[in-house]
This record gives C-alpha cells, sequence and structure tokens, in this order.
DNA sequence: CAAGCAGCTTGCATTTTGCAAGTAGAATTA
DNA sequence: TAATTCTACTTGCAAAATGCAAGCTGCTTG
C-alpha cells in the first residue's frame, strides 16, 4: 500500500515506558530520539525552518531516504510532529512539530550549550552562545516564536 | 592485545567536528552519544553512584558486555570518563565522569523534565520533578556534590 | 594453589543502516 | 492533453551494528 495517512489516527494513543526497556526517563527519550538521525530531523524543524521532506533530505549530514520515511513516521506516530498537506502545493507535505516536539527546546539549547563549549569546531555563532548563558528564557521565547510564524522562510 | 590503557593517553586530543559529518553542536553530541546506550551509562554515573563495570552491566535495560565494553572505551577515548584502579581491589576499575561528562548535568535534567511531562509511566520521583521546576540549580548543585562525595555507596 | 570474580574478547546470528534504483501521484511544460 | 518533472516515498541488497553465549586473563580469596 502506498498510501499513507496523513492524519495521525493514534494521537489519543500515547507512547509512554510500558513500551520500553524500562521507565526511566533517559531510556524513554533514548526509544524515540536514540539514534544518529532523529534528532537532527528535530533540529531542522526547529532552528533551521525547514518543512518539507526535500528539506531534510537536503541537509549536510546527508540522511539517506528510506531512514528519512521512517524517522518521520515514528516521529509522527509519537506525537512529537505533525504531517498536513501543503495548501500551496497538493503534492507536498509539511511536517511540524506538536507541543511535544517544541518542548524538546530545553534539551535542544543545552546540547548546544555543551557542544559549544566542548567542540573548538562548532558552527554556532558566539551571540547564540552568549545568548544562552546571559538570557536562555528569552533565547528559548524568541525561538518558540519564530517557529509560530506562517512561513520563516 | 589484551592489555588496555588505565589512564587516558590521548587526553591532550580534543574530539572535535572535524572528525564529524558536520560541525553542527546537536550533531557533535550524536557522534559520541546518538545510540541507545551510552546516554544510559552517563545516568548510571550520574544519578544512581554506579562506579565499576559490573554495576553497569547490571542496570535494568541489560546492556551486553561487548557493547558495555565499547562504549566505555569510547567515553574514554573522548574525555568525558575517567578510568582509575580501584584502590580497595587491584582487580577492579573505578569509573568516573570528568568535567566534560559532569557539565552533561542541564541535558540530563531537562531530559528527565521532558520524559516527567510526556511519559506518564515515567519513575522519575515527584519531589524530583517539582524541585526540577523550582529550583533547577540547587537541584543541580546538589547532584554535583554527591558526585564528588569519596563514596557514595 | 585452586576456585572464583571482574573485566573484558571472540564468534556468530540477527537487526539496523546506507546506498542506489525504482515507483506513484500531483503539478508543470510543450 | 501528453510528456516531463517534482515530491515523497518503497524496495533490494550489501555493509555495519547489535545481541547473545562462551571463552579468556589477571587479580583476589579461601
Amino acid at each position: 500500500m502506498y498510501f499513507t495517512s496523513t492524519f495521525n489516527d493514534n494521537a489519543h494513543m500515547e507512547f509512554n515506558s510500558k513500551d520500553c526497556r524500562s521507565n526511566c526517563p533517559i531510556n524513554f527519550i533514548l526509544e524515540t530520539f536514540g539514534d544518529k538521525w532523529t534528532l537532527l530531523v528535530i533540529r531542522d524543524l526547529m532552528f533551521k525552518g525547514k518543512r518539507h521532506y526535500g528539506d531534510f533530505l537536503a541537509s549536510e549530514e546527508k540522511i539517506s531516504t528510506n531512514i528519512l520515511a521512517d524517522r518521520l513516521q515514528r516521529l509522527e506516530e509519537r506525537g512529537v510532529i505533525n504531517k498536513t498537506i501543503d495548501p500551496n502545493n497538493r503534492s507536498k507535505f509539511i511536517y511540524s512539530l506538536t507541543q511535544k516536539g517544541k518542548d524538546l527546546l530545553p534539551v535542544m539549547l543545552e546540547i548546544t550549550a555543551w557542544s559549544g563549549r566542548y567542540d573548538s569546531l562548532t558552527n554556532t555563532p558566539k551571540w547564540f552562545l552568549q545568548a544562552l548563558k546571559e538570557d536562555k528564557a528569552g533565547l528559548a521565547s524568541k525561538i518558540l516564536s519564530e517557529l509560530d510564524e506562517p512561513s520563516s522562510k
């Protein structure tokens, strides 16, 4: 079957740690994000304004198309992202973060801070790392408000 | 060769994103922690007072011994943990977090907060989630001080 | 000095990943 | 309106990572 559900039938079905190796919160996040690719999709949605399948494929880490399809489906199943038809082009889908996805922002920001400290070649701009130190909450709400703009492109 | 270095010869060799798929901070953390097991070892060191090889093997997620050996070695190479001989038993090694490892605490706490919000079966105690909301910094410094105690067992 | 423990290593079957190529439907172009 | 292109996948297969069991080695303990 080629058709896949555009809206999440299982939105009411919570994914929780009964389906996991343990009820540990660290393990819980690993069961969804514990691989080399999933968090890059979140990054693209959260920080890079990417919305379409082809946008994710074009990222510099070069995710392969079968892995991307698999990860997008899993993220939708678990309520982290939404998939809707692009009103401007009915052959395209728009992927976006749900509230559950947006709530990963503090995790993403702490990761960015840690990498900023320990990767001498990090591409995070100085002003961003500075803002992380001096006004994390302000930075976070700015990023969230940009996410809610009709289009960030 | 059976013998492996007990102290990190490459401590001066920084692992940075030149060896990675990109210079992105999110990708940087994935290159070390982007798998199903590594972060559980960090959790055991950070929150559970585990120190010995056998302690990690005994965790409820049941890591297998070859994977554990591989992950411990990688973490040591990358300067996230230290490996020393246990003075109480010269056939044992003690693993511990370096400063670089301890600096993952904010990431771990945000993960715990997120899972606390979205996993209805999380095993994180209510008081811990409460403390995360109300006094994150206080909670963090308490955890760090416990890490520095001579033995938390 | 024999037995046991702690920390691995090795071998092999299973699963996941990575790359290339193919497919289906909507939109665009000729 | 027929052919081509665009977008989002699916499929097949080789390569790599994982999982399990067994084995090995250097202490320590009886």
